[in-house]
DNA sequence: CACTTATTTCACAAAGTTGTGAAGTTAAGA
DNA sequence: TCTTAACTTCACAACTTTGTGAAATAAGTG
């Protein structure tokens, strides 16, 4: 077992957890992984192990395993064991932001190669080419800029934080 | 009838709409709006009539509709009727990257709200608490960059562009 | 005002997702 | 090596989403 979490409405977490999990569906993530994101986050001690996420989320284990793998496979989590354990611990990433940006880095960067696929295929120099690269250049735009604007971040939070 | 688009190996771009809308769908946007958004994207005119997508995209009107609805709700696209005219002509918006961000904008103060409720459920001060509270403050701090990363783009990409 | 053409809406069918139970696989402990 | 507990995989069922055809609505024209 994990470390309890300090004493709280075990009710009105489940609600919150259920709340926050769809908003982050509606961002686009899968339901299930959306929950157990949600679930890991308002867990005190960050991290738990697939049978208690199956059970606070009334789900089967085959729904968690798709679920973590899934989330490793995005960087927001990773899977541990203790030596002589026999159970994974699944925790959230320390810096978790830093995760969801690479995520969203990727498919920026295949956005970026689909229009500069069609520049190839249409001509940069006809109206719909011309159209298709202010796409890719606002594409290259945004990819350079998005690691400058975390370093801004971690900068703005100052000394305060991890 | 639009005016007919420059010259073009009209396989090699059918594809290339094809391929531009999976990478689209594959980024969260749904399959049919995905499609709609490419075939105008690759179009000189930049706007096509109902029939014209349909034909193109080989589906029923029916599924235009619901498309351009979408599409005109997200604010990515504007429907137009000259005058006199029978049929609507749908437009990409000609500054379409700020409404692909308005967007988004949307997205992310609902997830901040989703961050504040849960700082309210579980306690600024307990661990999870001070997760959330994380999480809130980077939201926050998106939410406050991205018009300023938006006037940036405009500098830089300077006086070339229209 | 009637006719014609374009668009939207609706009920339904097809397709795709998502979660389940059960069987299979891996690894710890004796 | 054998036993047992945990995790993963797979075929299937429930559910959702998405597109269709047909009917209804709206708009232009004579």
């Amino acid at each position: 077992m994990t470390t309890p979490d300090i004493e709280r409405d075990a009710d009105a977490v489940r609600r919150y957890i259920e709340s926050l999990g769809l908003v982050l569906s509606q961002l686009g993530m899968q339901r299930m992984p959306a929950r157990v994101f949600a679930a890991l986050m308002t867990t005190d001690s960050g991290k738990l192990t697939a049978a208690e996420l199956a059970e606070q989320l009334s789900v089967s284990p085959a729904a968690i395993s798709g679920a973590v793998r899934y989330l490793d496979q995005v960087g927001l989590l990773v899977k541990e064991r203790e030596p002589g354990e026999r159970r994974d611990h699944y925790r959230l990433y320390d810096d978790l932001w830093y995760a969801t940006f690479l995520k969203r880095d990727r498919f920026m960067i295949a956005w970026r190669d689909a229009a500069q696929d069609g520049i190839g295929a249409l001509g940069a120099d006809t109206p719909a080419g011309k159209r298709l690269v202010e796409m890719r250049d606002f594409l290259a735009f945004l990819i350079k800029e998005i690691p400058e604007l975390f370093d801004r971040w971690h900068r703005e939070r100052g000394p305060a934080a991890s």
